[in-house]
RNA sequence: GGAGAGGUGGGUGAGUGGCUGAAACCAACGGUUUGCUAAACCGUCAUACUGGGAAACUGGUAUCGAGGGUUCGAAUCCCUCCCUCUCCGCCA
């Protein structure tokens, strides 16, 4: 949620931040909103004012036992009328909130203003010397996933789809097993070595929840929703951990806290039929580590960078090419105000997958869902924290580009060597 | 699913119609004292919205789980809902 006061001083600009979304949204009509309510804020304010002053009145009468008739009867209309105006007014909030959800947040100045993935700026990339190899052999038959999941036997997109439907991946031996490793590396890694602090959360949530990161009300028909409990399935273990403090102020010296999660991630895909979406590459249900971070708003750009070195870390360790993309603003999600893409590479499908977002939210979420903190010094005004995440990283992507860059000409898969103390085997096929 | 108890400020916890935005205590912060630490003492100590002011600051309104009702006036009385806890049943 964008602050209303900044809306009200430079409309113009949040105009053309909005068009450079790609998104649409009416700050004259925010505007208008809240111009009315203020107006409605400053009559009901005075007439409770009267009212309060009158029945202490009333109150000091009764007690000398003089008659307060008239001034009774005078309050009675007054109150009338409160009631009316204070009606006029939550409608007016109402109004009001509800459009000041649907504005996106607006970009960072070091974002690249563009209107489509072809505007998103290349920052870095990173390939370890054997992948080119493969990609350069013309004797290699490089094998999609979906093929050496089947003669491996340890992916059933089929039997997934009996089970659940399509898109629910079924993972079988060795194939579960790695899944499994690869959850638990970057767990530890993130654990150990970058400093954060494990967070096993809910994987349902409730409508607060989803409004406070973002996802609603835009983001409805995205979602599987329990309509019995009025619970949403996660998107994103992103959704629980930010809502972990809601409405809550944190000490000064709380911040930065980092933390990192583990979850299943269910996400209906409404829409996206006729796109990529064979085996792994659009899925129903799948897991991820997602790293979350709250922070002082004077580091949080700095805190994007060291998150997104924590994102390349895990590849590297992996030796999965990969390669890093600035956004720009027309790609940028809804509540993002900066986001850097990591996206690994497929030899099958000769192409780069996103398996990792890493954004500042600003205080776009902070806002949306309450989270402040107090700032060090005496007499410091609660201040809203700014919310980062990143996928550390999504394992679906990252299974295929695994799979792909690790296969031999024999067809067989080796494991990386980081994640072997935790499959317990070297090899599968 | 059945029965009961309860939701008050950062925490504990008083408060059954007007002088309670809310006692007291703890924590926190500032200060005094102290060789240092501790202790003691004094003071400050909610949030949001809204108006005035360049600002320091200041006026007003609201908030005692949420919403509604009664009343001139509600933390306090009534209704609905939500949540938490305890016991029983069921179950991983």
């Amino acid at each position: 949620m964008l602050d209303i006061k900044r809306i009200r001083e430079t409309p113009d600009e949040v105009r053309q931040a909005i068009e450079n979304k790609n998104e649409k949204g009416n700050p004259d009509e925010v505007i208008a909103l809240d111009l009315r309510r203020r107006e409605i804020i400053s009559e009901v304010e005075r007439l409770k004012n009267l009212r309060n002053v009158v029945s202490q009145e009333i109150a000091h009468l009764k007690k000398d036992r003089q008659d307060a008739e008239e001034k009774i009867t005078e309050m009675k209309s007054v109150g009338e009328t409160i009631k009316q105006l204070d009606e006029e007014l939550r409608t007016a909030d109402e109004r009001l909130r509800e459009q000041l959800l649907r504005l996106p947040n607006l970009c960072d100045a070091s974002v690249p203003v563009g209107r489509t993935a072809d505007d998103n700026a290349e920052v870095r990339s990173w390939i370890p010397p054997h992948t080119m190899r493969l990609n350069e052999d013309p004797e290699h038959t490089v094998l999609d996933h979906l093929e050496l999941g089947r003669k491996l036997d340890i992916l059933d997109f089929d039997r997934g789809a009996k089970i659940s439907g399509s898109g629910f991946p079924l993972y079988i031996g060795e194939g579960a097993t790695l899944e499994r490793a690869l959850i638990n590396f970057m767990l530890d890694t993130h654990l150990r070595d970058h400093g954060y602090r494990e967070i096993f959360p809910p994987f349902v949530v409730n409508t607060d929840s989803m409004v406070g990161t973002g996802q609603l009300p835009k983001m409805a028909e995205d979602m599987y929703r329990c309509a019995e409990d009025d619970l949403y399935l996660i998107p994103t273990a992103e959704v629980p951990i930010t809502n972990m403090y809601r409405d809550e102020i944190l000490e000064a010296d709380r911040l930065p806290s980092s933390f990192c999660g583990y979850s299943a991630c269910f996400r209906r895909e409404a829409g996206s039929y006729g796109k990529q979406t064979k085996g792994f590459l659009r899925v129903h249900q799948f897991n991820k580590v997602e790293l979350v971070k709250f922070v002082h708003p004077e580091h949080s750009y700095d805190e994007l960078e060291s998150l997104v070195a924590n994102v390349e870390r895990i590849l590297q360790l992996l030796e999965i090419p990969y390669r890093i993309l600035l956004l720009c603003t027309g790609d940028t999600s809804f509540s993002s105000a900066k986001t850097y893409d990591i996206e690994v590479w497929s030899p099958a499908e000769e192409t780069w997958l996103e398996a990792s977002s890493c954004s500042n939210f600003e205080d776009f979420q902070a806002r949306r869902a309450g989270i402040r903190f107090r700032p060090e010094g005496k007499g410091s005004k609660p201040q809203f924290v700014h919310t980062l995440n990143g996928s550390g990283l999504a394992t679906s992507r990252l299974m295929v580009a695994l799979l792909e860059n690790c296969q031999t000409p024999e067809g067989k898969i080796i494991i990386p060597k980081v994640l072997q103390p935790y499959t317990g085997f070297t090899t599968i096929g």
